[in-house]
DNA sequence: GGTCGTGATGTTATCTCATAACACTCCCTC
DNA sequence: GAGGGAGTGTTATGAGATAACATCACGACC
C-alpha cells in the first residue's frame, strides 16, 4: 500500500545478528547431516537481513553481491532446502518467503502480515485449532496448513 | 498424487443443479444491481461443475463450448468479480478456484483440501478463533484470511 | 589413495500464472 | 439520442516456478 500517510519502520537483522542465525543454522544442519552449502547461506542470508516477506525474484535480483543475478534454480532450489528445514516459510497469498522467526523451527505456522507496511509476525499457530475440530468431524487428517490473516498492524491502524 | 491404489468419487453438480446454482445467483446479483454477465455465468458454471478447485487456464481452456479456448483476461476478470460476489474463492495454497459451496456467501472461508482425491471442503472458518488473539495481542486488525489445511480425506485415509 | 554413489550445483529452456493497456460495446440515465 | 460508466475483446508482456541434463563436490568403502 502506497501514499498511506505514515512512515514504516525499518525491519530485518543487523549484520552480526544475522552472521550469528546463519552460524547457528549451518550447525543445526551438520548435526542433521544435512549441508548449508553457499548457495543456501547466501539465500538464507538476504531472507534474514529483509526481515518480511520478499519475491523470490528479489532474491534472484539481489543474490550476487556484484549486482548480478542468479539462475531462478539456484534460488527456488535453495527455497526449498530452507522451507524443509523449517528456515523459511513460503507465503502462499503474497508468493513470497520469509525467514522463520523462530529459534526452534515449529511446524504449522500461521503469519499475520500487514498490507500497509509489509511487516509479517509469526504467530504460535495452534490456529489450527477450530479447524482441527471440523476436520475431525469430516474424517479428514490435516497433514500441513496454510494460515495467512491479511490487515493493519498496530503501527498502520489509522485509530490506534 | 496418482497411484494412490484407491478409486476417487466424482464430484460437481448435476447439470439441473447448476442452472438452479446458476439462477439463484444471477437473481442476487440483480437484486444489488450487478450483472451476471455472459463470461461471469460462464466461468461460475464450470466452477459449479468441477465441485473441486480448478486451475484458471484449465477454465480458460474449457470456456468455449466449441472447444475453443478464452482469453485470459476474460476468466480472469470473471474469478475477480466471482471473489468479490463471494461466489467462488481463490486457493493460494494451489493457485486455484472453486466455486464457494454455501448458499450465502460467508467472508472468511476455511478449506480442508485432500492432496490425494482434490475434494476441497469449505468448514465455517472462525478458524482465525486463535488467530485473532494472537493478533489481539498485537494490536493487528484482520481484515481477511487465507486458512488453508492439506491433509487426507476421509476416502482417501490409508487406515480408515 | 582410488572409485563409486549420492546429493548439490550450473545452465538452458520452457511452462504456468496473472495483468497492463487500449479500443470498443453495451446499457442505463437524463 | 448524447453522455457516462461498467464490461468485454484483444494484444502483448510481466512475474512465478520448474523440467531436463551435464557437471561437480563430498563421504563411504575397499
Amino acid at each position: 500500500m502506497d501514499g498511506c500517510g505514515h512512515d514504516h519502520a525499518q525491519m530485518g537483522m543487523k549484520p552480526a545478528a544475522v552472521r550469528a542465525a546463519l552460524d547457528a543454522a549451518e550447525a543445526a544442519c551438520g548435526l542433521d547431516g544435512e549441508r548449508m552449502t553457499a548457495p543456501r547461506r547466501r539465500v538464507l542470508e538476504l531472507l534474514l537481513a529483509a526481515g518480511e516477506p520478499v519475491k523470490a525474484y528479489d532474491l534472484i535480483a539481489a543474490y550476487g553481491r556484484d549486482g548480478e543475478a542468479a539462475k531462478p534454480p539456484t534460488v527456488y532450489r535453495a527455497l526449498e532446502f530452507l522451507e524443509r528445514r523449517g528456515l523459511a516459510h513460503r507465503i502462499a497469498s503474497l508468493s513470497a518467503y520469509v525467514a522463520c522467526s523462530h529459534d526452534r523451527a515449529e511446524h504449522a505456522a500461521a503469519f499475520l502480515i500487514c498490507d500497509c507496511c509489509g511487516a509479517t509476525a509469526e504467530v504460535p499457530a495452534g490456529a489450527g485449532a477450530q479447524l482441527a475440530g471440523s476436520a475431525g468431524d469430516l474424517g479428514f487428517v490435516i497433514q500441513r496448513a496454510t494460515v495467512e490473516a491479511h490487515g493493519l498492524c498496530a503501527r498502520c491502524r489509522p485509530d490506534a
